[in-house]
RNA sequence: GGAGAGGUGGCCGAGUUGGCUUAAGGCGUGCGCCUGCUAAGCGUAUGUGGGGCUUAACACUUCACCGAGGGUUCGAAUCCCUCCUUCUCCGCCA
């Protein structure tokens, strides 16, 4: 969430924002809530105040065996009057705490201004698109030759969305994760986590998926939590509710998951095959740094993400996505988009964001710094990357005229050496 | 799931017949003094968040926080209720 001193102080800034960002947080209402909350405190501070003072003065006379019974029956009307202020002000400080937690970050300088995904930035392509001399078989196509997908039984098992890998298949899938974590904690220094993947309401309002996704996500209505649509929620809370040493920054974790996503009101749109899943795998990247150079961490982590692409010798371009495609949280987000042969488009694999201290405010994630004051940490993830688009990818792009597909150097290793599928 | 015992400041730990404790004492840490150096010793400071005052910071002042949330009371770490959680034992189970 944002500093309410920040709010109010540059208010027409982060209505632009909200605009931009296509949300809809009211903010002069949440202003007048403030103001509101902040005349209330002052009323019940002062009224506490002298209930303590006399308080006291009750406790002396009777430990002195002085009759107290004047200022009893005076402090029976102001305890009145302070339980009902009280009343007034935890109903008024919820209020202003959900209507906050639901004014979404401010974007930084370069961000592009945009409605949709058609204005994100395209800052790079990266390697070429790979020549055919045949026509190129769409990852769909291929699986089924090769039988490493069965989408249909997946479908018996759970419903739509809910692909079961085979044979092959499932190995390769579990070659990449396997791959992709043992480059992050090797070649760029990650410390693994092995996270839950259902979490309570407080670690999904701390990343900020609550409370404007609660349709979303998977819901256990029995015990109120939550499947995890990414990594990010675990990791990057942690350590939440804690004050780190300033030694102990910065903090990087990779994790992998499976994610769960409802993608609630995407019906119907991309969904064949592996393009749009409910549940998916991940190795995800999280980075808690400090706030002076995060920027600077935000492209190490695009570098991060992108080293796997290039080892896995993929096309793929970056992008900056624009305000209207950025997420509710993120003050910058870059994707990376895969070139599939097959589908003839580009796939997102991987969306690299920099929080600022948007999520370390709600989960309340700090640094004790030099001067000896906790201080926001800023928080960042990445998907380094996500499995079933980086499959198609792969399968499109390695395929041969037969059918078959050339597994790639790096992920021969992790197949007992199989160079071929 | 059942029974019992706990959850206090960075850590340890007192406080549970409600009121000179709005958290004693110790350890750790910062600063100062002392001292060939170090150690010891002495002194002093040391939580988080919000509000008021202030141009702002400092300072000052005030409120809240003793697992969380309610309640009783003039007054709650202390009494009552609900929940969470840790440990021990039992049961069930991969």
């Amino acid at each position: 969430m944002l500093d309410l001193k920040f709010i109010s102080e540059n208010a027409e800034f982060v209505k632009d924002v909200v605009k931009n960002k296509k949300e809809k947080a009211n903010i002069d209402e949440l202003l007048n809530l403030y103001e509101n909350k902040k005349k209330l405190q002052f009323s019940f501070d002062n009224l506490k105040a002298t209930q303590n003072k006399v308080s006291k003065e009750i406790a002396k006379k009777k430990r002195n065996k002085e009759n107290a019974d004047d200022l009893l029956a005076q402090m029976k009307l102001e305890a009145e009057k302070v339980k009902k202020i009280n009343a007034e002000l935890s109903e008024s400080s919820k209020k202003l705490e959900n209507a906050l937690l639901r004014v979404p970050n401010v974007y930084n300088k370069n961000v592009p201004i945009g409605s949709s995904e058609d204005d994100n930035e395209i800052v790079r392509y990266e390697g070429e698109k790979k020549e055919f001399s045949f026509k190129p078989k769409t990852h769909i196509e291929i699986a089924e030759k090769n039988h490493l997908l069965d989408i249909e039984r997946g479908t018996k098992l759970t419903g739509s969305g809910f692909p079961t890998y085979v044979n092959k298949g499932a190995m390769l899938e579990r070659a990449l994760i396997n791959f992709m974590l043992d480059f992050h904690i090797t070649k760029h220094g990650y410390t693994e986590l092995k996270v839950p993947f259902m979490v309570n309401r407080k670690t999904m309002t701390g990343t900020g998926q609550l409370p404007k996704l609660e349709n979303d996500m998977y819901r256990i209505t029995e015990d109120d939590l939550f499947l995890i649509p990414t990594a990010e929620v675990p990791v990057t809370n942690f350590y939440a509710g804690e004050i780190l040493n300033e030694k102990d920054l910065p903090v990087k974790f990779v994790a992998y998951t499976p994610c769960f996503r409802r993608e609630a009101g995407s019906y119907g749109k991309d969904t064949k095959g592996l393009q749009r899943v409910h549940q998916f795998n991940k190795v995800e990247m999280v980075r808690l740094v400090k706030p002076e150079n995060s920027y600077e961490i935000l492209d190490e982590m695009v570098a991060d993400a992108e080293d796997i692409l290039k080892a896995l010798k993929l096309h793929y371009r970056v992008l900056n996505l624009c305000t209207g495609d950025l997420s509710f949280a993120s003050a910058q987000t870059f994707d990376l988009e895969v070139w599939a042969p097959g589908a003839q488009k580009y796939l997102e694999v991987s969306s690299i964001s920099n929080f600022e201290d948007f999520q370390s405010r709600r989960a309340s994630l700090r640094f004790r710094g030099d001067d000896g004051k906790p201080h926001f940490v800023h928080t960042l993830n990445g998907s380094g990357l996500a499995t079933p688009r980086t499959f198609i990818a792969i399968l499109e792009t390695y395929q041969n005229e037969d059918g078959s597909i050339d597994v790639p150097k790096v992920l021969q290793p992790y197949l007992q050496g199989l160079k071929k599928i």
